[in-house]
DNA sequence: TTCCCAGTTGCAAGGGGTTCGCATCAGGGA
DNA sequence: TCCCTGATGCGAACCCCTTGCAACTGGGAA
């Protein structure tokens, strides 16, 4: 990532009356340098690496302070930690085997999420939360009316 | 619910070489008993109200079997405690701000889980996750130009 | 009916993920 | 430069769930 784009992220903390610390340059840095799921003890140790003194909590809070303002967005996978990442909302889908994520448009939801506004006036949030299921390495067997 | 229905759910754990103890039978009679999302701890207090000895861990354990066999499902909601229910797999919907847990058919999920298995070789596991959003009550007004 | 083995249980402790309490520190406007 | 208030470090607590282990008991065999 380009300091330019940290200093966009810091730039929107202070606008919304945040303090610009070490810690938080830190954990925005680790989010826009990775194309990973990061959990928040993923970024902690990334963090850590260089800086020992940053602690878990503290990454925690930076991760809450940025949702607030609407930079990051967490999603559960069901199991185990959040995962958390920056920038445009995507939807996962998390196999129940190997654990594998992956992303998909948002737009997969589109039909559901229309569906389920008009019949059930339910708003869905979408890429809040993780499509479980088996990826095509460990899909079940299709059944010989599949195929 | 009946006695009979109790049984039946018993039977099928004996067929599986199971035994049939009192705090299966506690478990299963809770589950059966209710039309709400029960979690561990929930279906817990419900037998100690009777039954003091029933522990936490026994109940996690009796849900454990039956869900090896089949009987029993849960469903992470995101945040909280996996909820526990009997029967008929069903799709959930809960709400971010009230917590309200809803149910809908799980056809509602079949365009996606089409689309996902032809475009994306990702078979869904209808039924096991939640879907997040808002509730009528707590949806986000709509913008002027959506009426 | 009694015996016995393996499946179950109670209880305590452990573990992963996350939050809280609080004294201290430091960003950044006055 | 000062000072206020937000942010941090650190430990501990919390929630949800699992594990270890000895004691117990269901239920088939004898």
């Amino acid at each position: 990532m380009s300091p330019r784009a940290v200093d966009d992220v810091l730039d929107q903390i202070r606008a919304h009356g945040g303090r610009i610390t070490t810690a938080r340059r830190l954990v925005v840095g680790v989010l826009l340098d990775t194309d990973r799921h990061l959990s928040a003890e993923d970024i902690t140790s990334l963090i850590r690496a260089e800086h020992p003194e940053v602690h878990l909590t503290t990454v925690y809070r930076t991760l809450e302070s940025l949702a607030e303002i609407g930079i990051v967005a967490h999603t559960h996978l069901g199991h185990g930690a959040a995962v958390y990442h920056l920038g445009e909302i995507h939807q996962h889908l998390s196999c129940d085997v190997c654990g594998a994520l992956r992303d998909v448009p948002v737009s997969v939801l589109e039909e559901l999420r229309v569906t389920l506004e008009r019949d059930h006036q339910f708003v869905l949030h979408v890429g809040h939360f993780a499509l479980l299921g088996r990826c095509a390495e460990h899909a079940p067997a299709p059944s010989p009316s599949d195929g």
